[in-house]
RNA sequence: GCCCGGGUGGCGAAAUUGGUAGACGCGCCAGACUCAAAAUCUGGUUCUGGCAACAGAGUGUCGGUUCGACUCCGACCCCGGGCACCA
């Protein structure tokens, strides 16, 4: 062992033990319950960033803790491979998305190699290699077959000058992050995937993923959206099909004053075409992008169309308006409007002068109190007892929702229903860099699925860039093929997947990366679901929802046994400096790589899991980093000295100094908080502060002899194994300097010996009216009496006390006495 | 706008079930070593008053429950994530 610490030199040998003794090639018939951990693999965008570090290495804190728990346990990694950014690249540089993707890959496993983490390399794949997509195509294909795939019209983001659909995030103040030109909202024919059929497991799964952290499930509950109303039909004329709208507050139908439908409904096209206004208006609303978000936030805006409908109940015609608010992609593009009792009605009312009909007053609520209600201010939302509704008068909102609902059904205008929010998934992409939907457009045949023996569409790899249009759709090669089922001509899809297919079933494929008959076999039901899966709380709704969705998905066809994906979730925190996301000028300490190049990778990981515990967002700086690499070789040295002593004898408990035994108290309560740490509590960053306690418990112990020695190497044993899932290098080094023969991967977490944490004399906190007055130490198994005469006797704790009446004495046994005076 | 989080010293944080607020680390201050600096080691470090013992205040703001609140409840302010084509 050498005696001055140097990092590169450790991690590099290290490592290449690693490597010799395959320590992290996982087999389905290893010893111990199997452990599957897993981090989101990685989007290849050049080199990792400090997000990377963080993610990765909790990820391998959790295996190598599980590992020294005695489990079977499974870390793969691969490339969350197709996307944007490999397209920008080739438009801005020349470079074939493959090319930079790859490049761009193998720099990163590089990194990933220099950190250390113990990574089951043979399984590794990215998503656009060819064996993987295949099946992916494949899957498709039986999906559609099943009826789970189907095709509809849907809004996209057109580039009118570059001629492209632009992603939401290409779309910068309405315009095209390139052209520069005005967006446009249109409309073109999609894939989608029947997401709804599986809502209702989708949202009662949550209530038994007691793994899952709460928040995450309460996002999904809410984005899923499971909601109870009435479809109510407003007829529109003689011969026309009637304008349905859904809603949840049936009880409030008889103050609707109008209706709203989307810019792109049927009947803002037909006002359009009567009505200059009316056009202007639904041509204005073309501009904006698709995302709710910036629908949300719009000014509420609408235009009388001049069109009428009729109430359900009674037969008043309702004025139909259009409205930027209403979405055409969600329900049936047309709401109706209450702007008595909904306050985004009530504001759109109150600004072009529409009538508000009360119709729910109040009623007491739990406390007795009724809830204020002025309709010169603001809509009455709350449930309440009916008004000014004919027949209905006098019911509660929740009596007349039944018989509301049973009146339109009566009358065939309204039909009860259970609606989610959730909408069916488009996967549909018009881009290049992604798998190729594997279908074929017969103009004599319609949609023919590419036939099974002809998978996979190989995406070609040889592309140039002219403009910014995927290559595809002008690459006659691809897309011009003859129709498998009439063998005349035909046009290939041109369209790529979304790349959230591809990362829907990874985590299966990592199981068995070469099954080929058909996509998984049985190692997929070895190794799923995942035990624990690590990854940034910025996919806590799409990816994972996405990924649930296709367990179900492959579990219904028998490709695997499971019902769900993941057991146990963490979800991360982001990584800030100088309280802002990370930026390409956020400078050195944003770089993975000098960080490691000055420091070594274990400072760099203990530095990460010291900062913060895992789900918050941490606060990164580069003096976080000089600190851990001080303590680490603060550490080193201490070995050295204790080992400079010469041996010491083996721990004999009984014949330890006081002091010998206060260590050995430390060290077997740090042991026993590390594991609990680890386990459960997922807090990572307090395991990093008992090692330091530990550390500066030893060298501030002076040995009394040989005897205490044995403590102190008991300490550094325990220091350097609790430490060595998050600095696996330099407590491997330390580990075999301190005498282990076997290595620290394949180490086992020592018990806790509970002797050596019994204490003979405990302190007590003395308050006096709930104020910290004094301490007391007391015999560990002092009664209370005798605990309480000690706290009285404290001379602090009497000057309160004194000349006042002892009201009650509260006891928390072994922590707390408050005496109560007034 | 809607949904989900978060807010504690100069800074990152700890306080696990309502029971000592600030463990551990960074920074800073002082000292030791040194011709000097760096590195290292030792001590101090929430704020206010006090030589000290100690006292008062203090966990985003305001209010409540409790013997006792960072922790529970209500209202509000600020910051972050997501909002279906970034991944």
């Amino acid at each position: 062992m050498s005696a001055i610490y140097d990092p590169h030199a450790v991690e590099k040998a290290v490592q290449r033990t690693w490597e010799e003794a395959r320590s992290f090639e996982a087999g389905e018939s290893g010893p111990g319950e199997k452990y599957y951990c897993l981090a989101m693999f990685p989007y290849p965008s050049g080199q990792l960033h400090m997000g990377h570090v963080r993610c990765y290495t909790l990820a391998d804190v959790i295996n190598r803790y599980h590992r020294l728990k005695g489990y079977n346990v499974m870390q793969p990694m691969g490339w969350d491979a197709f996307g944007l950014p490999a397209e920008n690249a080739a438009i801005k540089h020349g470079i074939p998305p493959a090319v930079w993707t790859r490049d761009n890959i193998d720099y990163m496993r590089g990194q990933m190699k220099a950190l250390g983490f113990g990574i089951d390399w043979s399984r590794e794949f990215a998503t656009c290699d060819p064996e993987y997509y295949h099946w992916e195509q494949w899957f498709f294909i039986k999906l559609y077959e099943k009826g789970l795939v189907y095709r509809k019209s849907s809004v996209v983001n057109w580039d009118p000058v570059d001629q492209t659909v632009l992603a939401n995030e290409q779309v910068v103040d309405g315009r095209g992050w390139r052209s520069g030109a005005l967006v446009e909202r249109r409309e073109m024919p999609q894939w989608f995937l029947k997401i709804t059929d599986y809502a209702e497991e989708l949202l009662d799964w949550l209530d038994r993923l007691d793994g899952w952290p709460e928040s995450v499930k309460t996002m999904q509950r809410n984005w899923i959206g499971r909601s109870e109303g009435v479809d109510i039909d407003f007829p529109v004329g003689e011969g026309e099909p009637p304008l349905t709208v859904y809603t949840t507050r049936p009880d409030t139908l008889l103050g609707a004053t109008y209706v709203a439908v989307a810019a792109e409904h049927p009947l803002a096209r037909r006002a359009a075409a009567q009505d200059p206004k009316v056009a202007a208006f639904v041509d204005q609303c073309i501009h904006r992008k698709t995302a709710e978000a910036e629908i949300a936030t719009l000014e509420k805006e609408g235009v009388p169309t001049g069109l009428t409908v009729e109430h359900p109940l009674t037969g008043e015609r309702l004025p139909v308006w259009v409205a930027n608010f209403v979405l055409m992609e969600y329900g049936s593009g047309a709401v109706m409007s209450v702007p008595a009792h909904d306050q985004r009605d009530w504001e759109f009312a109150r600004k072009y002068g529409i009538p508000i009909k009360q119709v729910i007053e109040p009623v007491p609520d739990a406390s007795g109190a009724l809830p204020p209600c002025d309709l010169e201010q603001a809509a009455f939302v709350p449930y309440g007892r009916l008004i000014n509704s004919g027949a209905f008068d006098g019911l509660t909102s929740a009596e007349a929702f039944d018989a509301i609902a049973s009146a339109l059904e009566a009358k065939g205008l309204g039909r009860r229903r259970t609606n989610y929010r959730l909408r069916d998934w488009g996967v549909s992409r018009q881009r290049y860099w992604g798998c190729p939907i594997p279908m074929i457009h017969c103009g004599r045949c319609g949609i023919v699925p590419v036939p099974e023996e002809d998978l996979p569409v190989v995406l070609p790899t040889d592309v140039k860039f002219e403009g910014v249009r995927s290559p595809l759709t002008t690459m006659e090669s691809f897309y011009k093929v003859s129709c498998p089922r009439c063998k005349g001509e035909a046009r290939r899809e041109t369209d790529t997947f979304d790349t959230f297919m591809e990362s829907s079933w990874y985590y299966a494929r990592f199981a068995c990366p070469d099954a080929n008959q058909p996509m998984l076999d049985d190692r997929a039901d070895y190794w799923t679901p995942v035990d624990h899966y690590v990854g940034g709380i910025e996919h806590a709704i799409l990816h994972l929802l996405y990924a649930r969705f296709f367990h179900k998905l492959m579990r219904d066809h028998g490709l695997i046994h499971s019902d769900e994906p993941f057991t146990r979730l963490l979800m991360l925190g982001m990584v800030l400096m100088g309280g802002k996301k990370m930026s390409k000028s956020s400078g050195d300490a944003a770089n993975p790589q000098s960080l490691m190049d000055k420091y070594g990778a274990d400072a760099v990981r203990t530095a990460m899991m010291f900062a913060a515990p895992p789900d918050q967002s941490v606060e990164w700086t580069e003096a976080g980093v000089e600190g851990q690499a001080r303590f680490l070789k603060r550490l080193w040295n201490l070995v050295q000295d204790h080992l400079a002593g010469g041996p010491v004898p083996a721990l004999d408990a009984a014949a330890l100094s006081s002091a010998g035994r206060e260590l050995r108290r430390k060290t077997h309560e740090t042991l026993k908080r590390a594991d609990d740490d680890y386990g459960r509590r997922l807090m990572f960053n307090t395991v990093v502060s008992a090692v330091h306690e530990l550390t500066n418990a030893v060298s501030k112990f002076e040995p009394a002899g040989d005897a205490d020695r044995a403590a102190v190497r008991e300490a550094l044993r325990v220091a350097v194994l609790v430490l060595s899932p998050i600095a696996p290098h330099v407590t491997q080094a330390l580990w075999e300097a301190l005498g282990e023969a076997t290595l620290l991967v394949e180490a086992r977490w020592p018990a806790v010996d509970e002797s050596a944490l019994e204490q003979q004399q405990i302190e007590l906190v003395v308050q006096v009216n709930g104020k910290v007055r004094g301490k007391v130490t007391v015999a560990a198994d002092a009664d209370q009496e005798a605990a309480q005469a000690a706290a009285l006797a404290n001379d602090n704790v009497a000057r309160f006390v004194e000349g006042k009446a002892v009201r009650k004495v509260i006891t928390v046994p072994g922590k707390l006495i408050n005496i109560v005076v007034g």
